[in-house]
DNA sequence: CTAGGGTTAG
């Protein structure tokens, strides 16, 4: 087999999975995988099973083989390789295989590996086997660097081995790496079969390369389910939750079955989505197929019913499970939490610990952020106190980013100071990001410059970051400040993110931009708003411009006002839905604070339940108020 | 003697 340049890997960016230093298949190690011993086992003797017998193992290394198979702990393994050196069994390649694949099974790479590195000839299945075990205990940087080693053996490459080297890539988020593994397919004139093909579009999905994952995806000649669950699960991920369900369609339609974490990944699609009556056809169809509510699938549905708005049906799917893990507690705390029902979300935490599960840094922050979206300010700082103390969890940035919410919701901005000073972990986005929030409603110039400033140098994507402090920057008055940060948006090419709303009425989705006039009865909307506002302003609604872009004219300003796409979107549900029932909507930011005013006056007026999901909590508006307590 | 896809977060 001739040798080839393979991997331009020092060439890669530094994203990249990087190979520090390449060699032979003679160097040694890494520290790191053979400090990754294996516990000794309990009990000082175990009884070999039958088949352990030396007699019949002697001359026959088939029955060593499947007596290796029957291992089931490590000094189980350990005492039939030492049977196979003083049989001379050891000398037979296809034992010392299975003896590395099963020492690998068993997460004992150190063994495998010692096993691996003196053997005087390997075989594909040797190569195989090793790599995979790195694959398995998830040292990827062994993995690709024994792969690459098996390239410049000079052994053909095969289809058993590549896909873990594509999952290395995969799991390093290393997408040039994994191109190049990629092209190797080609160079070996391999065949392309499903396990190779799904294990591409994986690492290319997992690494967001959307496009080339869906190029591969569409010439594949044949898929099977994994295949089409590794795309749907992408576009699910990706941001494309429509394109997700309906690919799952599409497969349908090809006849191939759903399985149980195939559902895992519709219903996770449609939890991003945010659409009741997508939901409620998954679950029928979950239960017509009669698969059972395992942790995950439960886990997933919990989290997909609370997104769609309903935290009821998320609590109904919470109380059949019979399992539930760490994750499904989270996951009901965090939907309480995010409709504003942090009583109840508090309730929860004293049943998990009776029932035997640990809280950890997510339970944490599900609990901090439910009692910030409830305004529960001293039983936030309780949780936060104790989380360390009590609990040993480590608190992390999140959790300190949830304290500045909730004490900025207080007023506590002396706390929020003492907090930010106090603090050791690294500040994020984020945290930055909140602290600018609770200086909006507070206006602490002083702090909002100090997190402005940070912000600026972390540079920020997220234009919601520049429109605030433009916004903190004009009310105050200070309108060369509010230039410097038009400047600085521009300057970077951060461009406003634009906001959308979608509303899901009659089982259809509608999509609204601002001032949009794409819809076929957009006349129709805009009387209905117009009548809207008129009503409202005789109840003494003054539109707030606080919100808007300070670049702008007035009256351009108060016309983007009157058509923000949540108002549209309210107008449309007006004139489209039945007097009594509740009108659901998404937007994709935070919704602002003058149609936060607007909507509450509208459920006032229209008598009619609201709920807005935006993109950190729901809002649940009914007579005049709003679940939020108006601090968003 | 060897191979893949799934759940929680300001």
């Amino acid at each position: 087999m001739t040798k080839f340049k393979i991997f331009t890997l020092h060439k890669s960016p530094s994203r990249d999975f990087q190979f520090s230093y390449c060699s032979s298949a003679t160097s040694p190690l890494a520290l790191k995988s053979l400090r990754q011993r294996p516990e000794e086992p309990q009990q000082s003797s175990i009884a070999l099973p039958q088949t352990h017998n030396t007699e019949s193992l002697c001359f026959d290394p088939r029955s060593f083989v499947s007596s290796l198979v029957q291992c089931q702990s490590h000094f189980q393994i350990k005492k039939v390789h030492a049977l196979a050196i003083t049989t001379a069994m050891i000398e037979n390649l296809g034992v010392i295989n299975k003896l590395i694949y099963i020492y690998a099974q068993h997460k004992a790479m150190a063994d495998a590996y010692f096993l691996f590195f003196r053997m005087k000839e390997r075989d594909n299945v040797s190569w195989s086997v090793i790599i995979g075990g790195f694959s398995k205990v998830g040292d990827n940087y062994n993995c690709l660097k024994t792969f690459k080693e098996f390239l410049l053996s000079g052994l053909p490459m095969d289809n058993y081995t590549l896909p873990f080297a594509l999952r290395a890539c995969r799991d390093t988020l290393s997408p040039n790496t994994g191109k190049e593994i990629h092209l190797l397919v080609y160079k070996f004139g391999l065949q392309c079969d499903v396990f190779i093909s799904a294990a591409i579009v994986d690492m290319y999905s997992k690494c967001g390369h959307v496009e080339d994952a869906r190029k591969v995806f569409d010439k594949m000649p044949k898929r099977d389910l994994v295949t089409w669950t590794v795309m749907i699960s992408c576009y699910a991920e990706c941001g494309s939750p429509e394109e997700s369900m309906a690919l799952f369609d599409r497969m349908k339609d090809n006849g191939i079955v759903p399985d149980k974490v195939s559902m895992v990944t519709v219903v996770f699609a449609c939890a991003k989505l945010g659409a009741m009556h997508k939901a409620k056809m998954i679950r029928d169809y979950i239960w017509r197929r009669k698969f059972s509510l395992d942790v995950i699938l439960g886990t997933a549905m919990i989290d997909m019913y609370a997104k769609c708005g309903s935290v009821d049906a998320a609590r109904e799917i919470f109380d059949q499970m019979k399992e539930k893990n760490v994750i499904s507690w989270s996951s009901m705390i965090s939907a309480y939490g995010v409709h504003g029902r942090g009583r109840e979300a508090l309730q929860l935490f004293p049943q998990m610990l009776q029932s035997g599960i640990r809280p950890n840094r997510i339970t944490f922050v599900s609990i901090l952020s439910a009692c910030s979206h409830s305004g529960l300010i001293e039983e936030g700082r309780q949780f936060f106190n104790s989380m360390e103390r009590d609990y040993f969890v480590e608190s992390d940035v999140k959790h300190y980013t949830c304290m500045v919410d909730l004490l900025g919701r207080a007023g506590r901005l002396d706390e929020v100071l003492e907090l930010t000073e106090r603090m050791k972990v690294d500040k994020d986005e984020g945290f930055w990001g909140a602290i600018l929030g609770a200086c909006r409603i507070h206006g602490h110039i002083g702090l909002a410059e100090k997190a402005a400033k940070n912000l600026l140098e972390l540079g920020p994507r997220n234009s919601g970051y520049y429109v605030l402090l433009s916004n903190i920057y004009a009310n105050a008055g200070k309108w060369e400040e509010v230039a410097k940060v038009r400047q600085m948006m521009t300057g970077r090419g951060v461009k406003k993110t634009p906001g959308w709303t979608w509303i899901e009425i009659n089982n259809k989705l509608y999509q609204f931009i601002v001032g949009d006039k794409s819809h076929p009865q957009f006349k129709e909307i805009y009387e209905m708003l117009k009548l809207l506002v008129e009503r409202l302003e005789l109840a003494g609604y003054v539109p707030d411009t606080n919100f808007v872009l300070h670049d702008i004219d007035e009256e351009l300003k108060a016309e983007f006002l009157y058509t923000h796409s949540e108002k549209l979107a309210i107008a449309f549900a007006l004139i489209a839905t039945a007097e009594d029932s509740a009108i659901r909507m998404t937007k994709n930011l935070r919704i602002c604070g003058d149609c936060h005013t607007f909507i509450k006056m509208v459920s006032n007026i229209v008598q009619r339940n609201i709920v807005v999901r935006d993109s950190i909590r729901f809002h649940h508006f009914s007579n005049g108020s709003c679940s939020c307590g108006d601090y968003w």
